[in-house]
DNA sequence: CGAAAACCTATTGACAAGGTAGGTAATTAT
DNA sequence: ATAATTACCTACCTTGTCAATAGGTTTTCG
């Protein structure tokens, strides 16, 4: 099941790119709109930008912002970096398969599927296909 | 992620399939060639005669046996029955979205689709797709 | 009747999730 | 300069769930 790290990280991001026209916007703003705890939330968004995915400011007029176009963004990469693990199972989680069993499961290739699916799901999914949806769920889908 | 409940009860399954021709197998050989705690087996497998995939017998000479073609299993329906929620996020855990946000949640298809993804895949591979695997991993696989 | 099996229910220990708290570093307005 | 404002860091805490363990009860067969 995904965390409320993960989802919270989306929602921050998507909020990024529904309310920022490139000026920085702060995590107080955010947690607000979005109801989730500041303090939570600052120790989850720092993460994407060691990774070069927001741009983050200090001080007066600081606050985050996206460092890229939304259709570079996707929801598979955003959960990869706050979950603890995408795998459906725990001898998935590490590069090479530990369990002694491993050899003769006749389980594994099930797991490995799952995963497989999982993350074809979630890497085809970018932020720009969330900001389309956004106009449906308006109402003002004036070109569908 | 699918917890060992979920997992032992497909490999206790597995197993019945492998090594019963009709007959009983008791718990006991089960876990001892699983390698899992009987106990722990006693309260997660239960769970399947009371839906009637598996018939149990008490008593010298019991145990336990499939009570359909092993085609006729889905891994889906056995991890439904183990696992507290096969929901990717908590607002999909109901019937209906409890979420008050979920009016508006711009996110929600994602893990709509998400979970729409997975159960497909885990109701498409039936425990006789298991079997056939397992000639794969003895090497004895004559006509493939 | 006694052994062997499934079945039931309570309890426990460990661990991670989901936060809270308090402080530090950087940047800008005054 | 200094105060205000922001991001950033680290430690702690609380709660709930998972994964068992334990000890018994019921059923069935030899």
């Amino acid at each position: 099941m995904i965390s409320t790290r993960g989802r919270y990280a989306l929602r921050v991001i998507v909020d990024l790119a529904k309310n920022s026209q490139n000026e920085f916007i702060t995590l107080k703003d955010i947690a607000k709109r979005q109801d989730i705890s500041k303090k939570y939330l600052e120790q989850i968004i720092p993460i994407f930008n060691r990774e070069n995915m927001l741009i983050a400011s200090r001080g007066y007029g600081g606050g985050y912002k996206l460092s890229k176009s939304p259709k570079e963004y996707t929801v598979g990469e955003i959960l990869r970096l706050t979950e603890s693990s995408l795998a459906p199972v725990a001898c998935l989680e590490t590069k090479t398969n530990q369990c002694p069993r491993a050899d003769s499961c006749p389980t594994l290739f099930v797991w490995q599927g799952l995963q497989k699916v999982e993350e074809e799901y979630l890497n085809s999914i970018t932020l720009q296909d969330i900001l389309d949806r956004e106009i449906d769920l308006s109402g003002n889908n004036y070109n569908i």
